[in-house]
This record gives structure tokens, sequence and C-alpha cells, in this order.
DNA sequence: CGTTATCTCTATAAAAATAGTAGACTTACA
DNA sequence: TGTAAGTCTACTATTTTTATAGAGATAACG
């Protein structure tokens, strides 16, 4: 299971998507929306903008923004950010690699080579999925129709 | 991250499955070869007894033994009674599932949508891999071999 | 028959993670 | 200069995880 906050996270950053270029949105208008716990998503926003994946304009008239384009911003990408590793097994992560104390030889440890397929699996749609594709599917959809 | 509970569970079936069948092996004796704490394991053996996974004799020359064949255990299944759902959102466990009460209109969520697949990967991966695949792989693949 | 080795069951507890809440502070616009 | 926004740190309640403790039940064995 993902935690309330990365799916929160998740929701955050498609309201944002769903904005026009350059307008920012107000932590209460996504909180209200989505019906995210005000203070909890100012926290989740804040760790996003240390993260690099959105900005923020202070005062009236502010709001967040997205840094980079929605259609590059990977489900995984937020998920590492806001949970952690995806990696089942500390073994097997990539970003936090860290030995099981519990089990000698990695190499021949079987559980490992079972759970090293799902990290692979999950991986794999993880980070070929984006904001993008998360946000107003249905617009995005005809766009890419009339572009096409 | 799968528990610390579930990787003691699957080490704990693999040891059964190594040892010879219909001879009992003691909680004590999993533990020491497994290093996991015995007082936990026992738990967690009780546990897997109730769900239908193995069989117990007790006192003198007691111990534990697979009730089914370990090519018939597979690490979904185990993952399920220990951990809980696979699921990655509550609204997409097939065994627990529970409608997310912040998001409504299920059908058109594009975070349910993009777990889905995740979900599906995942089960694929758990569900076509037994206890018998992790359990003396060596020795497995050499009698494969000589069957072949 | 009773001693001892083993599993059984329930309760408890310490630590970590999760899901928030609170409030003082900073900044920008009008 | 007032006010509406984000910033930052600290705090707290609840749940989950990871065990530990100990009394009880049962089966073998001498």
């Amino acid at each position: 299971m993902i935690t309330q906050k990365a799916k929160y996270a998740l929701r955050a950053l498609t309201a944002l998507a769903d904005a026009d270029a350059g307008e920012p949105v107000m932590i209460s208008d996504i909180a209200a929306q989505q019906k995210i716990p005000k203070k909890f998503l100012e926290q989740i926003l804040l760790d996003l903008k240390h993260h690099g994946i959105v900005v923020s304009r202070r005062g009236k008239q502010g709001g967040y923004l997205l840094l980079k384009s929605a259609d590059t911003i990977t489900f995984g990408e937020i998920l590492r950010i806001v949970d952690g590793p995806i990696a089942p097994l500390p073994c097997l992560s990539i970003t936090a690699y860290r030995r099981c104390d519990d089990c000698e030889g990695e190499q021949n440890c079987q559980i490992r080579q079972v759970f090293a397929k799902v990290a692979d699996a999950t991986r794999k749609v993880l980070f070929s999925t984006t904001i993008a594709d998360a946000a107003q599917p249905a617009r995005t959809a005809e766009v890419t129709r009339l572009l096409a």
C-alpha cells in the first residue's frame, strides 16, 4: 500500500497540471478541490518544492506551479520523494540500498530474486507514467487525436 | 517494502521445504538456521498454521511441516496472510476492497488506473512464484537438468 | 505416571511510521 | 501598512511493526 500522503501528492500535482500554465494555484484551492487536509498539504507541497518538482510564489496572488512539464514528472519520482524507496526489500533499493542484516549471501538469496522481479515490474509502470497521463485525460486524449 | 515478518515467513517456509518430507522441523531449528527471533517465529508459524499453510506436531519430536507441496504455495498467498493486501490502494484490493473515502468516481480515478497496472504486474510475479522456486534452487535446477 | 520437550495462546511493550495540527514567521502585493 | 499567501518547526495522536513474556496444553519417552 502506498501512503495517504503519496496519494495526496499525486492528486495535488494533477490539480496543478490541470491549471492554466503560469497561473499559480493556492494550497487552499487544491485542498478544497481534492479534499486534502490543508495543513498536511502544505507540508507535502513544500517537500515537493524542496525536491524541485514545483515552485511557489508567496504573498497575495501566490500559489504553486509545476516546475517541469507534467509529462516529464513520473509517478515513480514522486513516490520516491514522498514514500521512500520503490523496492520491496532494502537490498533491492536503487536510491537507498541497505544490506539485509539477517540474510547472508545476497547473490544467492532466492527471496531477493523474486522481489527483484516485482521491483522491475513496478518500476516499469511507475517510471513510464507521468502526471500528464493522470491529469484531465479526456482533454489530453482529444488533443492527441486532433494533433494526429 | 514488505515487512520483516513477511521475510521471516517466506524464509521459514523455504526451510520447511528443504527438510525431508514428513520430518517435522522444530521452531528453534528454523529460528537458529534463519536467524529469526524464536518467539516471533512462533507467532508467524502459528498464523500460517491457522491459515492452512503448515501443520504442527506437539511434544517431543514435534515441529512443523508443510501442509501442501512447496510448489503449490505461492509468494502472493503468504504475503496476503502476513502483510495483508497486495494492492497498493485499498480500492484495488481483491481480498480487502475498501472504497477510498476521499476520492469519488472510482472508474475515472486516473491514479487508480496507474496503480491497477502496478497491482497486476506485482500479482503476476507473486502468484506465479512458489516456495519450491525459492527452496534449494541449485539442487532443483540440477534435477530439472537431469530429467530433461 | 510423570518429566520434559515441544507447540499454543494471550498479553504486553518499545519503537517507528503515519496522518495530521498548531502557531509563529516571512514575503509580496495593493 | 495591512492582509493574504507560502515557510518552517515542533508537537501529538493513532496505528503498525517488531518483538518479548509467561502460563498453558500435549505428546513422547523412560
